[in-house]
RNA sequence: GGCGCCGUACCCAAGUGGCUAAGGGAGCAGUCUGCAAAACUGCGAUGCGGCGGUUCGAACCCGCCCGGCGCCUCCA
């Protein structure tokens, strides 16, 4: 069963959804604004593996993950740029999905918009209003946070320390520091709705529980986000959350740690972010970086530590992955129709399966799971070399596919891992320029072992280095025949 | 000032009271090979930032110290 840490309790708890077999979650997306980074990457990667997971356990996973498409930000770029609102959302939103298909990303089942949940975010902050929850100045709308006595359970501050602290200026018009927007009245010229406050739009917390509770229900099981997200943003959540229905709202409050540069905080301000595109875009053959590469990256650290991003981490995962993709060629070698390992491995796979599955249920430790992979893979080698049928030579290939689709590794073929000029890049021709053609590498191939039979191992060298320079490694099989790999 | 996190081999990284401290990468040596690649085998922390303490027993618990970082303000 699957223990998973919960930041509203400071532990690692076990998992069991409200509705037998069917698990609730929401997870707060990007404010699209901006081209995505490596960070936005983890986040959405960590909680696609959860979901990948749950739904690898069985359980039917109904996964909301929302679009900011309302923020001064927004309205900010839109300015600076002369261009609409939504032409600004439409083009990052398009970005976010190019980038999150290159990593492998699952769509979520909901996908919802703040724009398009208006009716349901006034509703909720008239129901605040209503219960004196919430207070009107002028056109604003703001949620008291003394009335809500727990608040600053999930952050684990309480409100006096907060005021001490604050550093922010204070809008005198609020009648406490820490009390937050729900509804912004609008300035000319910015987007704005109608509302029981006159024109204007919600503030940045509303639309996340408005939307989670218009598709998942007052309470559901999973709401995550990042570290950076638990204060203000996740607190002040519950808080109208739980104001408005009385309810507990998310019961399990899941966060993922930050990618880090030189152990610094990837931020703007520091100017020492990567943008997703930029790493595949920057980086050029024969060290391409891949979707798959990043994914392995970034799933080789438990999901709440920091990760330091670099180049050379990227390479460390690639290397890790290559041999991966090795063992798969083996295994697609002509073998017997018996295999003196044949039992052996079945229990190996089996004894792995369950490592696997065991290190997820802790916490979900893709780490330990990524070891139990290569522990699988010295185990295959192993048995390849004292004998494994085709059949068993399959079944190990299905038991990657499988244990890999969880973390979304181990797809595809080598061909497709190695060669990222044919299906990762976005039509960029670079990659095929000096690329050769199938045919040609098995005219060569042909040549060379033609060469080898008659001991002429000057040309067969020849064949091999003239063919390294495009990229084409050769390995000689124990028949004498080749197999090659980009 | 408040709340919190991290420091494990050359690098990345699991392990959070009790078998020889996972796994990967890099390196070195060996087997195999015309050579190479791949694969396999072996080597690699008597020690887990430091010093004390608790315990039969600690990388794991407690205290202090050193070093690094995050949140408290938009932020994955």
């Amino acid at each position: 069963m699957l223990r998973i840490y919960n930041t509203l309790t400071g532990s690692k708890e076990p998992f069991e959804p409200m509705v037998p077999g069917t698990v609730r979650m929401y997870v707060c997306g990007v404010t699209v604004y901006d081209y995505c980074h490596i960070g936005h990457a983890r986040s959405a990667l960590v909680f696609d593996v959860l979901r990948r997971y749950l739904e690898y356990t069985g359980f039917a996973v109904e996964f909301a993950k929302n679009f900011t498409d309302v923020d001064d930000k927004i309205i900010k770029r839109a300015n600076e740029q002369g261009v609409s609102c939504d032409r600004i959302t439409a083009t990052y939103i398009k970005a976010y999905y190019d980038d999150m298909d290159r990593l492998g990303v699952r769509r979520a089942t909901l996908e919802p918009k703040a724009t398009e949940h208006m009716a349901d975010i006034v509703a909720l902050v008239e129901t605040l209003v209503a219960k004196g929850m919430a207070y009107r100045v002028d056109g604003d709308v703001y949620f008291q946070v003394d009335r809500y006595p727990v608040y600053g359970r999930l952050s684990k501050r309480k409100i006096e320390d907060l005021q001490a602290g604050a550093r922010v200026d204070v809008d005198e018009r609020k009648r406490h520091p820490m009390d937050f927007a729900l509804w912004k009245g609008s300035k000319p010229g910015e987007p704005s709705w109608d509302s029981p406050w006159g024109p204007g739009r919600p503030g940045w917390h509303i639309e996340c529980s408005a939307m989670a509770m218009r598709h998942l229900g007052e309470t559901f099981d999973i709401h995550g986000g990042g570290m950076d997200l638990i204060f203000p943003h996740h607190e002040n959540e519950i808080a109208q959350s739980c104001g408005a229905t009385g309810k507990e709202f998310a019961r399990y409050w899941v966060h993922n740690g930050f990618v880090q540069i030189n152990h610094e905080k990837m931020s703007k301000s520091l100017g020492n972010f990567f943008t997703i595109r930029e790493i595949f875009d920057k980086s050029e053959w024969p060290d391409a970086v891949t979707g798959e590469m990043l994914r392995y990256f970034l799933l080789s650290t438990h999901y709440r530590s920091p990760l330091d991003f670099s180049d050379h981490s990227v390479a460390e995962a690639k290397n890790a992955l290559n041999g991966l993709y090795d063992l798969f060629e083996r295994l697609k070698e002509p073998a017997p129709a018996h295999g003196a390992a044949d039992q052996q491995m079945r229990e190996t796979s089996m004894r792995i399966r369950q490592a696997f599955a065991d290190a997820m249920d802790d916490d979900v430790n893709t780490p330990n799971a990524v070891a139990a992979l290569q522990k699988l893979r010295g185990e295959a080698n192993k048995a390849l070399d004292a004998g494994l049928s085709a059949e068993m030579r399959q079944a190990v290939r299905e038991e990657f596919r499988s244990l890999g689709a969880v973390l979304g590794l181990l797809q595809q073929d080598r061909w497709q891992f190695s060669r990222p000029g044919s299906r990762e890049s976005h039509g960029t021709a670079a990659v095929s320029v000096n690329a050769l053609s199938d045919e040609e590498i098995a005219d060569r191939i042909a040549a060379r072992l033609a060469a080898k039979q008659s001991r002429d191992y000057k040309r067969a060298d020849q064949l091999r280095a003239e063919l390294a320079s495009h990229g084409i490694l050769i390995e000689d099989r124990p028949d004498g025949t080749s197999r090659w790999k980009r």
